[in-house]
Parts: structure tokens; C-alpha cells; sequence
DNA sequence: TGCTCGTGATAGCATTAAGCTATCAGTAGG
DNA sequence: CCTACTGATAGCTTAATGCTATCACGAGCA
């Protein structure tokens, strides 16, 4: 922590470095745009605030004292240091080149981003992400305490639009069956809602959004959840199906992502209750690179639209 | 080169360090002792200055915004440096912890110096030299201009108190008649002017001043002096005489130095024209550290004094 | 010796910057 | 609906910064 006392300027540095070089309190004044007497004022209030003398002056000419000679690599330091923070705004004020942290569900963002880094980065090519994987719930308290500047989310009933967060929409993610290949369901054509009536459900951890919504699902059609064993991500959860615990569902960006070649599984989707996941971005709408934001979100979900609508919808 | 321009302040950098580290203005002001206002107005302006916003504000409190967080680091280091300086600026005006320039002449420099230096360090323990060689004639412009603080050098016509130069008055120094061992006045225990009629007199290069004394010393006396060879350091000079090309006059530190026991030399003085310089120390009147070089003079006359009496004179 | 030129210091004023107090306006939460 | 908290704003005071004009001193030259 800094503390705040009676210091010196930036100005008085300049002032110094620049009488130092010249080694004359008129040629520096000129160098420098200023008059001279402004130079010896300045000097003179620093040398007071530093309880020393740094130039040696005389009618013939102008000399640094030792103490000055000490001094002016240190002050030419803080210069510099401060044309660097300079230089560092600038390039931050004229490009999109910042750094923004973006919070992503574990179970969206590695199957989501590297299909839509490559084409973002040459979009806007200054552009960064600091990406963190988090529960939705995380993401949205981490939001809301400014951890993030943005989120990828899906939407449930813990997240709400309330004045504070904006969200856009991206693009809708179906959850499919997934069972074992030897499995009663394997190979059907169609199958439906009725007939996973008493099956036995494998989900994540109850930290994860799917799993509440896979246990709603469930709950609804009259499924078991098994609560016994759950997985601690897609990967695992999909191993666990091929082994024969039991059958899941998988977001469509996973399948898409992971599964080219299934071998030992079976995909499909409920004809009749087909179940989703809606993804949207999300900031809050006091930040002030909220017009940014939105046009982030309306490019990602262009992105989305022309490479993955084999994997997503888009009402 | 520094060029002056509207710039920020150090203060406001620190109010945005606090306000970034509080995330409150309030919280901010109150730990800076300033009032929120203040800082409300202070990084507006910094923000308007940068072409950035900083921190994103809300009734619910405020945020670092992306380019906020990206600036943070360099404003520390800006911040971090101004306390370097300040810091460095209280070390030197608390003790004699500076480093002064030194020049010396090196046909004394090497022979004296050390024989001081360990007391002068006992004495002012955070004192440092930065001692340069260079003949009498380059030590007298280079005080002039700056380049040395202090130089230690014999008297000459050349030198000047002037009203711009002060001078002390340190040690005086004889300049001993050395012969080899095999030479005809080896061995006499009274050596008289008038002997050295004739003599080859060996001597340094002319950039020396102990050239210039040692040619006038011989023209008067009406001995040779040994263009032909020229010695570059007292060492060689010995030599020289060593290996019988002549004779010649070494200064009396040089000897009670490097000479403790000399076996193929005889070493005496004139007895009627005793040959010797007058070492002062010297500075600019306009110095600031003037009344320290004054004690500095004197304390190195009194160490002169009690170390080395046996060869030189106070007078 | 006296003149001129060049040095930094000083005085007095004008402008700008930085700080304060008091108040406003909007949000969050009881 | 009220209370408490946020940062923003207005208006004023004071301190800091810079300017012009002038001074005082020394160096160099005639």
C-alpha cells in the first residue's frame, strides 16, 4: 500500500534530467519549451524537498553536484518507467488489444473455444482471453464481483437478468442419450421419452450445471439417477457408459467435439422431449466495454452458426 | 531526451492504485486521507488523459475494468520507482554516503592514496571516491568543467587560484636524487648541486609534470637531461637507473612506498638546493560540498602528518 | 578600465490544478 | 417505503506552476 505525502513531479525530473544534460538552466529552458526562471523555481523547490543540492551553479556555466550525479540514473528511471506506462495506455486506449477474463462452464469451454479461438483471433487480433473454467453458479457470482468481465453460461434458474447482468444468446446445445452399444436402445431408429422409464442415469458431480438438469430430466421422465457413482467430467462419464454402468446424456458440442468414430456407443435423441441447454454471454451492463461485448456475442454466435450448426441450433 | 508534455500526475497514479486495491472510492479516500471527490475528479481526469476508463462504477460498487487491470501493474512500477528515487535522495542527504570524483596525478596517486584511504574510510565510513589519473595540466581544466569534484596536484605556474578555484594546501614533497650503485657519488654522505654538473638526468614523458620540474631543476643545476629515453611510469624510471643509463629524481613517496630496501640504487638529496613539490587539494568555490572538502583537506593533512612524516614536509 | 554578453536568481502577477464541503442521484436491502 | 450505501457534481479556496521583467554577478574583450 501506498502512502500519500508532499512529493515531488514528474515535471521536476524532466526538469532535472534535462538542466543535468545540458548543463545550462537557459539552454534546458529552451530544450524544453519553458522559461527559465520556471526551471530554477522547480529545481529549487526539489533540491529543498530532497535536502540537497544537485547542481553547483555559477555565473560561468552550471555543474552537477556529486549528490546530483547520484541521483539522475534513479530519476531517469522513474521516466522512463513513466513513459512506459504511457506507451502502455496508449496501446491499450487505440486497439482492442486488452486482456479480458472470460468464465466458461467446464463442460462447454473445451469443446466450444478452439472452434471459435482461431477465427475470433482473426477477427480481432489484439484481442486476449484470460479463460477460467468455473460451475455456472461460480460464473455468475464471479460476474457479479467483477472476477470476470465476461461469461459463457447456460441458462438456468439461478441466473437472472435482473438490471445488473445483460446476457445474448448464443445458441442452443441438445443433450443427447448416450448408452452403451450392446444397450436394449442401441440401434433403435426412434426412441423416446417412455422408454427410459427405470433406466439407470449416470451424471457429474452435483457441483456441474448438467447435473441438475440431467436429474430434472430424469425425475420427469422416471428415470434413475445414479447417485452412487458420478463422474468427474465428460471424459470419465463417457468411459462409465462404455464400461456398462449405465446410460447418460452428452451436450452435442461434446459429441461432436470428442466422438468422430463411437465404437462402443449409441447416440440418440428423444424424438418427443428433446432436451437442451441454452447458452448465452453474459456481462454486466455497468461495464464499459459493453458495446464490445455485444458485438463479441453476435460474431461468436455468426462463428457458431456457419462450423458448428451440425452440433447446435440457433432459435 | 525528455520531451515535456501534459501528462499525469504521481498522485493520481497512487489514487488509482488505491481505488484498484479498495474497490471503493470511499474506502479509497479514507485510507489516503483525501476526500472521495477528490479522487472522483483526479481519475476522471487520468482517465480522460489516457483515453481509457479505468474502473467501472456502479451504485453497487466498482470494478477494475479490463484496461484498468492491464495498467495496474505498470502504474505500481511507476509508483514503485518514484520511492526508489525518494529513497535513494534520503540516503544521500543523511550522510557523506556520496560519491565524489577524484583526480590525482599518477605520479602520486598510487603512492599516497593508499596510505590514507584506510583511515579516510574509518573516518567517514559511507564516503566513496571515483578516482581518475590523469597529469596536472587535465586535472586543472577537468575541475574547471566539471568532470572532477576535487583534484590532489603539485603547484605550478599553470595553476591558478583564480576566485574560482580554492586550494589547500596538503604536504610538500622533496624529490630525491637516485643514482646506481655503481655511480660515482654512491655513497656520499653530502651531495651538493654543483655535482651533478654534467650528469645525465633521466625523466618522465612531458605530459608529466614531474617532466617539466625536473628539466628546470637540471637546466639551473647544469646537468643533461636524457631526451632520448623517457620513462612512462616512476617503475620503468627505475629501472632505467637501475640498469646504469643514468640518474634521476623520484619523488619521495614514490621511494618510502616502493623503495624499502633499495640494492642497486643510492638514494640522497642536495644539500644546498633541496628539489620538491607542493601537493594541494583543490575545488571549484562554487561547490556545494565546499566546507566538506575544507574539512577533507585538512583531515588528510593531519593523516599525512602521523603516517608519513619520514617523507614529507609540512611546511 | 569599461563595455558587452552570458549566467542564474528574484519579484510580482496570471493561470491552472488540486483540494475541500455540501449536496445530489441512483441502487440495494431490510 | 425507508435507510444506507455507492460515486458524481457544484462551487469555492488554496496551492502550485508558469510567465515577463528585471537584477546581480562574472568572463572576455577592447
Amino acid at each position: 500500500m501506498h502512502k500519500l505525502e508532499k512529493t515531488f513531479s514528474l515535471n521536476q525530473l524532466t526538469y532535472f534530467v534535462s538542466v543535468a544534460s545540458h548543463l545550462s538552466y537557459r539552454k534546458a529552458a529552451q530544450a524544453l519549451g519553458v522559461s527559465q526562471p520556471t526551471l530554477t523555481t522547480q529545481i529549487n523547490s526539489l533540491e529543498q524537498l530532497l535536502g540537497m543540492t544537485l547542481f553547483e551553479r555559477s555565473r560561468s556555466g552550471t555543474h552537477l553536484s556529486p549528490q546530483g550525479r547520484a541521483l539522475l540514473a534513479d530519476a531517469e528511471l522513474v521516466l522512463s518507467r513513466a513513459t512506459n506506462f504511457l506507451e502502455s495506455a496508449k496501446e491499450l486506449a487505440e486497439g482492442e488489444n486488452t486482456t479480458y477474463s472470460l468464465g466458461v462452464p467446464p463442460t462447454l469451454g473445451p469443446y466450444l473455444l478452439p472452434h471459435i479461438f482461431p477465427a475470433l483471433h482473426r477477427r480481432y487480433p489484439k484481442l486476449r482471453f484470460y479463460v477460467r473454467e468455473a460451475a455456472p453458479q461460480q460464473l455468475y457470482q464471479g460476474l457479479l464481483s467483477g472476477e470476470y468481465d465476461l461469461i459463457m453460461t447456460p441458462l438456468s434458474e439461478n441466473f437472472r437478468e435482473d438490471g445488473q447482468i445483460v446476457s445474448h444468446h448464443l445458441f442452443s446445445e441438445s443433450l443427447k442419450l448416450v448408452v452403451p452399444s450392446e444397450h436394449r436402445l442401441a440401434g433403435r431408429r426412434e426412441v423416446f421419452a417412455r422408454d427410459l422409464a427405470g433406466e439407470r442415469i449416470l451424471t457429474l458431480e452435483d457441483r456441474h450445471q448438467l447435473h441438475h438438469q440431467v436429474l430434472e430430466v430424469c425425475t420427469r421422465l422416471g428415470a434413475d439417477v445414479a447417485r452412487d457413482y458420478e463422474g468427474t467430467s465428460l471424459d470419465t462419464l463417457r468411459q462409465m457408459v462404455v464400461m456398462g454402468m449405465g446410460s447418460t446424456f452428452l451436450p452435442s458440442l461434446y459429441i461432436f467435439s470428442e466422438l468422430h468414430n463411437p465404437q462402443a456407443l449409441y447416440i440418440c435423441e428423444l424424438q418427443d422431449q428433446p432436451v437442451a441447454r441454452h447458452h448465452v454471454l453474459a456481462w454486466r451492463n455497468t461495464s464499459p466495454s459493453r458495446n464490445f461485448y455485444r458485438d463479441l456475442a453476435i460474431f461468436i454466435r455468426v462463428l457458431a452458426t456457419s462450423h458448428l450448426s451440425d452440433a447446435l441450433s440457433f432459435d
